[in-house]
DNA sequence: AATATATATGAACACATGAACATATGAATG
DNA sequence: CATTCATATGTTCATGTGTTCATATATATT
């Protein structure tokens, strides 16, 4: 059967993810993470930038939540390389900084409901 | 381009992950989920169970940390219904319970090693 | 039944985290 | 350069989390 480029990524972990635990370097990587994903607020975030960039104040009326609140989380998003910001005058823009974002949400959503 | 199960696995998630920010309920579920997998003790017990079941004992020893700490994290892994029980005698044996794990990890793996 | 072994659980503690609030910074505009 | 608007940051506080220690439960063995 023949796969798409996705699932060959796939095989290719796979092999990685044999028998041994790996050193705990790369599993505390993963950990924090999956860290930054677990928070409703970041969640909501990054769901709000999948299709386009909004500045900080559009989000923060889209989520109900206060300026400072958001700022914050978008620090941590930021910091984990899972959304880049761009400046135009007055207004931060910020977006989506990597293409596994959505497929990572993907996945639990599909684990969830099933 | 022919689609291999998983990718139109995908196509159908995508579909729900158009435009709307959902409800509080489906991202609070989710956000909940990825914090089960925020915490590296509990990664490498996942990692360690990929490859077969294993009792409590010995996974505390494998990972070098204590019957009890390891007992706590199981409860949390059970309790998410990530992995399932069975008791042998004086041992319980624990597996993955769910067909995800492996592709959430996996998901994630891909995007740290990029 | 008494004991040994494997696992589970409860309480306590140290530490991390997220939001609110106040304030600072940076850019545009008068 | 003073003001305004948008965003960022520092601090504080309440809450959540993971481990340890002590102890309880469960199963097997004698």
């Amino acid at each position: 059967m023949d796969m798409c480029e996705s699932c060959q990524y796939n095989m290719q972990v796979i092999e990685k993810i044999k028998n041994e635990v790996p050193d705990n370097e790369l599993t505390t990587k993963l950990a924090d993470m999956f860290k930054v994903f677990g928070d409703n607020t970041r969640i909501r975030i990054l769901w709000t930038l999948f299709d386009k960039e909004m500045c900080v104040y559009d989000i923060a009326e889209k989520l109900s939540m206060s300026q400072s609140a958001i700022s914050h989380q978008l620090k941590t998003l930021r910091q984990a390389r899972l959304i880049k910001s761009r400046r135009d005058g007055k207004n931060a823009f910020y977006s989506i900084d990597d293409d596994h974002v959505k497929k990572i949400i993907e996945q639990m959503v599909i684990h969830i409901e099933e």
